[in-house]
DNA sequence: AATATACTGCAACGTTGTTGCATTAACAAA
DNA sequence: TTTGTTAATGCAACAACGTTGCAGTATATT
């Protein structure tokens, strides 16, 4: 389906994944924009955005959903096999551009993996 | 605070950990034995084998809360930073003996990371 | 057997996310 | 600009997974 319209929401929503280059969670988005948009809303403009590659998602560390911007993908082609890292002081939450090497797996067919370090942020570590 | 009394839960929760060598979701546990007991209790039992160390936990592709045997683990140290394998065909969840190189991050200090393969398994790798 | 208290079941609740449906707004065609 | 099509939205209700409080029960110790 994709994005098509041109709405405020996703003005709107767009605007913050460009404004901050973290990871944002959509429990986050749903606190921020409480007074202007409906959580049922923003749960579908991020699916939408996610659908044609503008952002992807992923689960942090209490199985939360997170969203960040996509860098170099499309509707048709996703490539976000990259780490992230979840800070566990101030729960912030960056994408890794290291890749990672998979360990060999006998008999099974690997499609998708997911890598989720945590630790202290560089704000955070003292 | 540790599991202290050999209760019927335990026994019987401990006993299909060991029956079956593959990692299992709360809520399979909850279906299996919603007859005999209550999914409280399950919840509360697993959260103490993983105190004591016999059992750990991580989350699965869907989010959803997974338990598997550990191996050579006590209630003051974990050793659970192994990756875990999911077949998106059948579900099932193994623990991987394979350790991984995790990437270099700077000014970041990783306390925990936890890697998720999803694929086919073995079962079901035609 | 009596006691202390860990464990259990139940009901009610919390949080994250989804669904159905009526209304509104975006976009294009007239 | 006006009109018409339909995607997008808001609302309420729901669903799934997990947690909490509390009263009653079972375990282990004396
Ligand atoms: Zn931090
Ligand atoms: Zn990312
Ligand atoms: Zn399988
Ligand atoms: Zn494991």
């Amino acid at each position: 389906m994709g994005v098509i319209r041109k709405t405020k929401t996703v003005e709107v929503l767009l605007n913050e994944f460009n404004k901050r280059a973290v990871a944002i969670s959509a429990k986050n988005l749903i606190k921020q924009f409480q007074t202007s948009f409906n959580k049922t809303t923003i749960y579908r403009v991020l699916d939408k955005l996610e659908e044609d590659g503008v952002l992807h998602s992923f689960l942090g560390k209490d199985g939360l959903k997170w969203y960040a911007k996509c860098k170099g993908c499309s509707a048709s082609e996703h490539n976000d096999l990259h780490p992230h890292f979840q800070c566990l002081n101030c729960g912030k939450v960056d994408c890794l551009s290291e890749s990672v090497k998979l360990p060999e797996i006998p008999n099974r067919k690997i499609k998708v993996s997911q890598l989720l370090i945590q630790g202290t942020c560089d704000t955070c570590y003292l």
